[in-house]
DNA sequence: GTGGTCTAGACCACG
DNA sequence: GTGGTCTAGACCACT
C-alpha cells in the first residue's frame, strides 16, 4: 500500500503523505478505511515509528484522515473529493505553467497547439 | 540581473543559477559577455561568496559560464541554443506530465481539450 | 442521556462524565434515580466497560454518584446543588478570564462594555 | 523569554508556542526580530532539538515566525495584528461561553448582569 | 553556524 | 492495543 525510495531525496515522511493520497484518490482506500496503525506501517517500511506519526499528523492536519484515540487512524468522509480537487488543480497548473514557459521561449503557436494536440 | 528570494525555499544558489540562465535565454546576457565576480555578486546580492561560488561551479560543469583565470568569468559560446533546448525540454514534459495527471484522475477528454485550447 | 463523540479529543470517559453532571443540573436525573449499570451504558455507546467504569468510578469519587452493591448506582441526594454551584463558578471563572486577557490585549473599555452589553 | 513548566500537562511545545505567540502580542518580540536558533533555545531550556523544533514548525505554519535557510528564524511582518486578533476572538468566545453557561444555569439576568459590570 | 530529517528508544493517557 | 510526546543522539543541505 505504501513503498518507500530510500535513494530518493524526498523525505519518507512526504513520501507517506503522497502515497497515502494517492491511495485514496485511487479509490484503494475509502472513505471510513482503517489505515495501518503507526507502529504496523513503521514496522513494515522498516522505518522509526516518529516518521510514520510525523506523516499520519499531517495528514490528519490536512483533514485526510482521522485518529479516533485507541481505535486507530481512519480515512476521512471528505477526504476523497478533496483531494482528487487538490490533484486536479496541481495537475491543472503544470500545464498552465509549462505553456507559459513555451510561449516565454519564443516557441511558436502553432507548435505548441501540435504539442497539445498529440497529448489529448 | 539576479534577484534573490531569500524566502523561498529555493536555494539561493539554485535561484542564481536558473537567472543566470534565464538571463542567457532571454538574451540579456550573450556568448562571450563577462559576469559579475563572485565577490562582487557576493556583495550586490549581500550573501556570502561561497554561495555564489557554488552557483558559479556549477554553471561552469553545466557549461553555460567558463573561467578565465585573471581576466573573469564569461557566458561560453554555445550557451544560447544548449539552454534553450533544455528549457523547451522541460516546459514540454511539464505539459505532458499535467495532462498525464489529469487522465488519470479521470478528467473528461472533453474538459482537457477546453483546458488546452483556452492556454494557447 | 449520554452521546459520545469518537472524533472529539475529549476522552471518552471525561465526556460521560460531564454529560451525567449536566443531566443532573438540567434536571433529567434526580437524586435517587437509578442510572445504568457499567455494562448496560457501554453495552447502549459500544464502548468497553472500562472506559464507563472509569468514569463511574470518578463521578463516584465526586460524591455524584453512589453505589449500592447489588442493587445498582444511583444520584447522591446532595448532586444537584453541588454540581450547579460548580458548574456556576466555572463559568463565572471563564468570564472573569475572558474579560481579563481583552484587557491584557488594550481592546478599550468602551468596547468590552458593549459586548458585554450584547451578551446579556 | 520563554519559560517551561516541567509540572504542567501541556506539552512543552505548546509552551513554547504560546509563549513565543504572548511575546509578539506583548510587544516584546517585533516582526523582523530573530528568535533563539534551535539549538540555543534547546540548551537555554534544558530540552532536545527536536523539541524545540516542533514547536518552530508549527509557529512557521501558522505564519507567525519565518525561517531563511542557515540564516536563523525571525518573526514574521504581519505576525503581531494577527496574533492579536487571533487572541481577541479566543477571549470574546470565552466571555461568550461563560455567559451562555450562567443563562443555562438559570442564573438571573440581574446576577449577570452585575457580575459583568463588576468585571469593567 | 542554521534548520530539516531521521533513528531508536522511552513513558504516558486512552480504550 | 492505539496515538502523543519526549529524549539523545545522528547526518544532511544550505549559508
Amino acid at each position: 500500500m505504501v513503498r518507500i525510495d530510500g535513494r530518493s531525496s524526498q523525505p519518507i515522511y512526504e513520501q507517506i503523505i503522497n502515497q497515502m493520497k494517492q491511495n485514496v484518490i485511487a479509490g484503494y482506500l475509502k472513505p471510513g478505511d482503517m489505515i495501518p496503525s503507526v507502529r504496523r506501517l513503521a514496522l513494515d517500511l522498516s522505518i522509526t515509528p516518529g516518521t510514520v506519526a510525523k506523516a499520519y499528523q499531517e495528514l490528519e492536519r490536512q483533514h485526510v484522515i482521522e485518529t479516533l484515540r485507541g481505535k486507530g487512524t481512519f480515512i476521512t468522509a471528505g477526504a476523497s473529493p478533496l483531494l482528487a480537487e487538490q490533484k486536479k488543480e496541481e495537475a491543472v497548473s503544470k500545464v498552465r505553467d509549462g505553456v507559459r514557459q513555451l510561449k516565454e521561449l519564443g516557441v511558436a503557436d502553432g507548435e505548441i497547439r501540435s504539442l497539445l494536440n498529440s497529448l489529448i
